[in-house]
DNA sequence: GGATTGACGATAGACGAATATCGTTTATCA
DNA sequence: TGATAAACGATATTCGTCTATCGTCAATCC
């Protein structure tokens, strides 16, 4: 070893500096991980924000980022939405938009027979469904 | 009649202006019409252009949203992409996309079952299916 | 043909989402 | 506890999409 300084911090590409454990970003991973849908940056915000006062949107973003680069966190869109995030791990499922709030839901299952959908000569790799309606609460229903 | 010089256009809340058939419309008429696929603002001005060189993009923008009031054309949206449009008309049909090309095609059917999908409780209204994967030309494949 | 005015092209501006910057705070560890 | 630098909040900047503006062009009608 000629070189005595060196940090040898050759862990390829993107050495990333040692994570710390703060206030907000437990705040926001807790947030996103109990949160049983997918939240947007500004939910997130304010959802946080509520826990812990003064927290900035640019710490939600870096904080989103990080987590879905570590795998903890998907990404999910609705098309022509604004992305959205939700925690991973969970069974392969679709989403459902209520019209009247905005919320996205889980649904579980899938639709059988996609995987014919596709004519001859597409290579299906995945697919994506989004189910549009009125949720529970707000159609009026108790539960 | 009192008033000898009101237009009377009383159509109720927004009178248009009569339209006219400019070289510039019929072309982006054609495109979009002829096109079997979603087309974005971006591509209908190429493809225009190459029909009617010179023509802006402002001029697309007035094309497709005059379209789309008047029922001619449907907003297509794939998550997290600019919006395309296609003709209307068609019949109850999905997307492919493409990730090599990034184009969007046409699938016609629908997957069954998807009316049970949501849980008791959400009013389903709509749905939207996107799959993903290589369209034909992209595979190699030459049909 | 000539008047009218809808449509055009160019481009500046608006807009929402996301990123970059920077001085301050604070987690971490010797 | 004190040094170090990761992370923070505030906010300026960027980015892509779309809209507004405006002087010019040309479709339409008499």
């Amino acid at each position: 070893m000629t070189d005595g300084k060196a940090p040898s911090d050759d862990t390829s590409s993107r050495a990333r500096p040692r994570s710390r454990r703060t206030r907000q970003r437990s705040v926001i991973q807790r947030v996103l991980l109990e949160a049983n849908r997918p939240l947007g940056t500004q939910e997130i915000l304010e959802a946080a924000q509520a826990k812990a006062p003064g927290l900035g949107i640019a710490t939600v973003y870096r904080t989103v980022h990080r987590m879905v680069e570590d795998g903890r966190l998907v990404l999910v869109e609705i098309p022509g939405e604004a992305p959205r995030y939700e925690a991973s791990g969970k069974e392969h499922h679709h989403h459902f938009r209520c019209r009247e709030c905005d919320d996205v839901f889980e649904i579980q299952g899938c639709p059988p027979g996609l995987g014919n959908l596709a004519p001859k000569g597409f290579r299906l790799e995945d697919h994506q469904v989004v189910l549009y309606g009125v949720c529970p609460p707000c159609t009026g229903m108790p539960g």
